[in-house]
Formats: structure tokens, C-alpha cells, sequence
DNA sequence: AACGAAACGATCAGAAACGATCGGGAGCGA
DNA sequence: TCGCTCCCGATCGTTTCTGATCGTTTCGTT
């Protein structure tokens, strides 16, 4: 291992000075064996990219920029005074809290409010809880309402109807209804179910499993982004389990974690994506009861990333970007406002990104 | 140790950066007992598929979003405060001028510049003009690349790779390349197309045809856009025209629209979607040569609204938010460069509007 | 304030890696 | 058997990376 790439000196000029502070550069010189000009060139590089603080003879830390990083950058116009910003949520106790942050935050960088009503997947419900927000006077809506069913439907056409503007959270028109001319920010769930897929394939899993959880709105985009990458990776089908699983807690639910890990041993799956940190935890824990280890035996990946860093061993998790969808949502909302009519309608859809714990350790098992 | 399938060589090159985190390419040539260009070709298929990361030199695995956010925001480099813009449009003569002015304008707002440079629809074009900006110093790129065929997809790959942040815009990365994580501002043309027809149906028609033109990138989308609207509203396809016509002007220019009128005229059509206005007023003026009168005898929808209002009569157009959308993708441009690292990989998708003009009249004839 | 040592930036040259193209051979179906 | 496609290797021109050199700037010491 003489010679290094670019991108290993990289790395170990990061961990030096993140280890002591500040590097000299002739230290770096001696620790990478490369000439002083070389690491000159790597520090230039470090340093565009803001990773470290060049000084005379050598680097520091970067001082870390104001604790919240700047105001919401616009994507959007300039909005009206004081603007009195409504949110239903479908919960304020999994997933939301951060998205409803991330708005609040936005909401009020812009010197506005933000009024919560707290909904629970239920059509007739979303739409009580919009009702007293127009009561309220909010002058425009930020909504996650349910889909579901002719319900959901109905609902969502009567949200296109209203008279302020509203803005969908981590929800679109269901297909039926495709001129419905919502503004929209959401998460591209398909994406995120594909980078877990990746990176177990990545680990050397060829047969990965799919777990998701009965009622959830993203159900259905994790398991087709979950069937697009395990086909466009060629991986193998045949046999490999692809459960639904019902609501955690409940009277079945431990019979259907055990199915789970049944079909897992019985199919030769030791990976699998599994749709929410409740549901992966659950997972977790059965495989230990079970004598399994996590990851030699089966390694997990959850989606969600709520909960997932405190489990044991933590879980490699894809992470939704809630709190930017939150304030997303809300810069639509309020750019909607300040242009009611010429504003075309926009949609914005944010990848999720992947966070690498320690439930999938950092190879495959004897494939 | 005979020869190797290709997927047993990858299964290598997996387990072989599994195991040391980077590989050197002479050492899986060595490996792999194949030639370097064999090496290079199957890991560029495994970085296509999001399994390894390519640097120079070799390869390392992917590398997602760090376990543990150490140093608050410690990567919020300081956004430059006159940032130099580089834009490369594939013309300037029709549909981006307003796209840059909209770049601009928003470039300028936020007290930087913007480089423009022409290319002409060509991969290998593209190419340089990107150089050429990135030689010009400019610290993120918004471009509108050719997408078509393997250079098209090469082009992508090599965007993708580029060490600055760059935006698409009207386009986005081939199914091939899932993984290319490049922000991008696009216009939903299915949706555009979808308005036209609908307006036409609420006129009172019901066999509405399509011309698209030839080699324009957004004919695909236009295209599936008629196929849903008219089938989700359950019009008739049989006999309907749907036609693509070569480039304005060309020498089978004029065979072809009065292709399009005899095809109209045989079918008992009286109402077209015409892609590009250039293609829309060639529709108009021969209509008008062969004795049709519009919108009596022939309902225009032009696609694009450049110079549609100036035709006689003015045509009704689906107006794609040209300004808007160079506006948006430089503030997805700027946003990237304050945030190059922790922001996750934005898609904007704006809906064009349908601007209502006079050449489909109020009401369909006596279809 | 002046001096010398160290560090720095710019430029050049050699080596390695890369992309594009062409050609040969194996496998497959007509 | 022919023709086709797919896969692999060789070659060539280009790009990128690395190290050496030289003149200039910066810092610490006197």
C-alpha cells in the first residue's frame, strides 16, 4: 500500500486535523509521503470545498459558520407582511415533528405564524381540522392530508377548490385527479428505498428482502423504488420476501415479525430494507430473541431515521429530509400568497439521503 | 482460473473494495487477470448502478451522509459573496431567451453574474462550452445538455462528476443513470400538453390530433402527454392524427403540414395540438392557403407561446414559465453553492400555463 | 528596521490514467 | 453457413496528477 489516491490523503488530512486542530504542513508531508507541493494541491482542494481553514504553515478547523445556516434561501419572492400560515399534520409524535419544525422555522424567518392542527390519517377528520384553520383566518394551508380511498379522493378535490392557497406536504393528487393544481413538496421515497437497496448490494448482498408497514402513504413508492433497484441491479426475486406488515403493536404484529424473520432464514435473505424505525427496532429485537445477530446474520436497514441512531446496534437508516420539506412547504406557501395568480404551479420533490450506522456491518456473510 | 463472466468480475471488484474501502485499477487488472480497458469498462457499469464511487485512479465505495453529524454545520462554507454563474443553453434564438433573462435576473439579485454560452443541441458541443466555463473560473453551472443517444448519457455521466455544482435544466438524468444526484428545474410538458387538450374538449372536441416536431427533446413528453389526456378523458384515438414533422423550413417542410391538413381534413378532425410555434403558424398559414378558416375549420393549440400572440390569427398556446424556470434553477444553483454538502438533491417541476388567444374560437364547430 | 528561513504561487515536464475508436473473436438466431 | 450482436483487447490522442524548479511573499528573529 505505497502509494495513496487522491481521495485517501484526503481523508487522512481530515482525520489529522480533526485529531489535533491545526496541522503543519510539513507533518502532512511526512504522514502522506508525498511531495510538499502534492499536499499543498490537497489542501487547496480541502479548503475550496470548506472542509478546512488554510493558514500560514498549515490548516485548522473551520470555524463553524452561525448555528443555523442562514435564513431560508428564498427559492421563492418576497411574501406579505404577517402572514398567518395553517399546518395539518396526520401526527405530531412520528415523522412530523421535524417537518412541522421545519416549517414553523420558515414561517417565521419570514415574520409570519404558524397555526398546527394535529389530524390522525383520517379524511373526514384532515378536513375539520381545515376547517377550523380557515375559521381561524390562516391565510393559506400547508396540508398532508390522507389519500386513501374515495375519501381521500374527495378530499383532495376539495382542497383544490379552496380559496386560499394550499400546499400539499409529502402528498400528491392521486392520478385520478391529475389536474388538481396543488403546489407540492415531497420526498422521493422510491429514491430512498433505491440507496438502501444500493447499499446493501454494495455490501455484497445479491438477496434483499422488503418490509413495510400496512397503513403507511409511502408504502407503495418504498416498494416500487424497492422493485426498480433490486431489477435494475439485477438481483434476484424468486423467493424473496416482500411483506406487508400491520401496525406496530398490535395483536398480529409479532406473528408477522416472526413470518418475517421465518421467510428471511428460510429464503437465505440476510438483508433487508425495512419501512420504519418502529417496525426495524421490532425486527431487531425478534432476530436477537431468535439467536440471530444483527449484522452477521441479518443486516437491516430502516427508513425513516427518527429513531433509528438509539437502537442496538444503531441502525443504518434512510433519513427524509423533514425539517426542508417542512420549510419548503412553507416558502411555497408563502410565495403563493405574495402571487396568487401568475405563479405556475410548482412541484418539489427532495431525495432522502443515507445514513450509515452499524446494523449492516461492512460486509456480506459468506454468500 | 479460466476466463471470467462479467458479473463474476464485478462480484470481485465488489468484494475487492468491500475489503480494503479503495482500490488502484492496475490492482484489479491484476486481480482480474483482464486488460485495464476491461477493468475500466465494468467498474464504470458499477458506478452507473450507484454500487462504487469512481475517482481517478480507482475506486471507492460509495459514501453517504456521515454516521454522526459531528461539527454543527461545520460544512456551511461561507457562501461567496459575488458568485460568477456559467449557463450553457443549447440556443439562443428561440424558448431560452427568457430562460437566461429569468437566470440572470435572479443571478444579479443575488449580487453575482451570470456567463452565458450558445451551444446547438450537440453532446460534443456541450462539452466544450462547459470547458470553456469552467477555464472562465465560474463556480456553478446551470446547463441544458443533449440528452440523446450514448453521448448523451456520457455527457450526463461526465456533468454528474464535475467537482462544481451544476443544474439541469428542461432535462433530467437518462433511466440509465438513477443515480446521477444533480439538482434540476424542468417543466412538466405532460402537463402542458394535458391543458391544450383539455381546453379543447371543453370547446366541444373530441377528435383532437397532435403534431410534434422531430428532433425537439421535449416531443416525447408532449407526446405522452396527448396519450393520457385523451384517454383519461376517453376521446377517441382511432384515426386521429399524431404526427411528427421534420424542422421548419427543411425541404420536406411543406410536404409534411399538408400531411398534417389532408390527415385532418380525412379524419374528420378539426382541432391539433401543434408542438413549437414556428410548426403551429406553418399549420395556420396553410390551412388558410387551402381555404380552411381557423378556428371554424381547424382549432390551433401551439406549444411554447414564444411568438404565438403575433400570428393571425393569435394562437391559443400552452405557455411553458420560461423566466421562471432560469430563475429557479439559478437559485437552486446559488442555494447548492452555500450548501454543497448537507442539502439534498432538489427537483423542481413547474406546470406551463395555456394562454387563451383566438385561434380555437369559443366553441367547436358542428362536430 | 533588517535579515534569513520557511512557505507560497506559478510554471514546466514526465508519468499515469483516461476516453474514443477500431478490430477480432465467440455466441446466437435465421 | 451467414450475418448479427456482444464482449474484449489494442492503440492513440488527450487529460489529469505529481514532482521539480524558481522567483516572490510571509514570518520570526535579531
Amino acid at each position: 500500500m505505497t502509494e495513496k489516491l487522491a481521495v485517501q490523503r484526503h481523508e487522512l488530512i481530515l482525520r489529522a486535523v480533526r485529531a489535533h486542530g491545526t496541522v503543519r504542513l510539513p507533518e502532512l508531508v511526512e504522514l502522506l509521503g508525498v511531495s510538499a507541493v502534492t499536499v499543498r494541491r490537497d489542501v487547496t482542494a480541502l479548503a475550496d470545498r470548506g472542509l478546512v481553514v488554510r493558514v500560514h504553515g498549515g490548516i485548522t478547523m473551520p470555524r463553524h459558520a452561525e448555528p443555523f445556516p442562514r435564513g431560508p434561501q428564498s427559492v421563492v419572492g418576497p411574501a406579505p407582511t404577517h402572514p398567518l400560515v395553517g399546518m395539518v399534520a396526520p401526527s405530531v409524535e412520528y415523522y412530523w415533528p421535524a417537518v412541522i419544525q421545519g416549517a414553523q422555522t420558515a414561517v417565521a424567518a419570514a415574520g409570519g405564524r404558524l397555526v398546527l392542527r394535529a389530524s390522525s390519517y383520517d379524511a373526514g377528520e384532515d378536513r375539520r381540522r381545515v376547517h377550523e384553520l380557515l375559521d381561524r383566518g390562516v391565510q393559506t394551508l400547508l396540508v398532508a392530508p390522507s389519500t386513501s380511498g374515495r375519501a381521500g379522493v374527495e378530499l383532495m378535490r376539495w382542497l383544490g377548490a379552496q380559496t386560499v392557497p394550499v400546499v400539499l406536504v409529502e402528498r400528491l393528487p392521486p392520478p385520478e385527479l391529475p389536474t388538481i393544481a396543488l403546489d407540492a413538496a415531497v420526498t422521493d421515497h422510491a429514491i430512498g428505498a433505491g440507496l438502501a437497496v444500493r447499499h446493501l448490494a454494495t455490501l455484497g448482498h445479491r438477496r434483499i428482502g422488503l418490509v413495510t408497514s400496512r397503513q403507511s402513504p409511502h408504502s407503495d413508492a418504498i416498494r416500487a423504488g424497492w422493485t426498480t433497484a433490486v431489477s435494475s441491479l439485477e438481483l434476484p426475486f424468486n423467493g424473496v420476501p416482500a411483506l406487508d406488515v400491520p401496525t406496530y403493536g398490535s395483536p398480529q404484529w409479532t406473528r408477522a415479525v416472526d413470518q418475517v424473520i421465518d421467510e428471511c432464514l428460510s429464503a437465505d435473505v440476510h438483508a433487508v430494507l425495512v419501512h420504519a424505525d418502529r417496525e426495524a427496532i421490532g425486527v431487531l429485537e425478534r432476530a436477537r430473541d431468535r439467536g440471530l445477530s444483527v449484522p452477521a446474520d441479518l443486516a437491516v436497514v430502516s427508513y425513516d431515521d427518527e429513531v433509528a441512531a438509539a437502537s442496538d446496534p444503531p441502525l443504518t437508516a434512510v433519513r427524509p429530509q423533514k425539517h426542508r420539506l417542512g420549510a419548503l412547504a412553507a416558502q411555497l406557501a408563502l410565495a403563493r400568497l405574495a402571487d396568487p395568480l401568475d405563479r405556475p404551479v410548482h412541484r418539489v420533490v427532495l431525495w432522502p439521503t443515507l445514513t450509515v450506522r452499524e446494523s449492516c456491518g461492512t460486509e456480506a456473510g459468506p454468500a
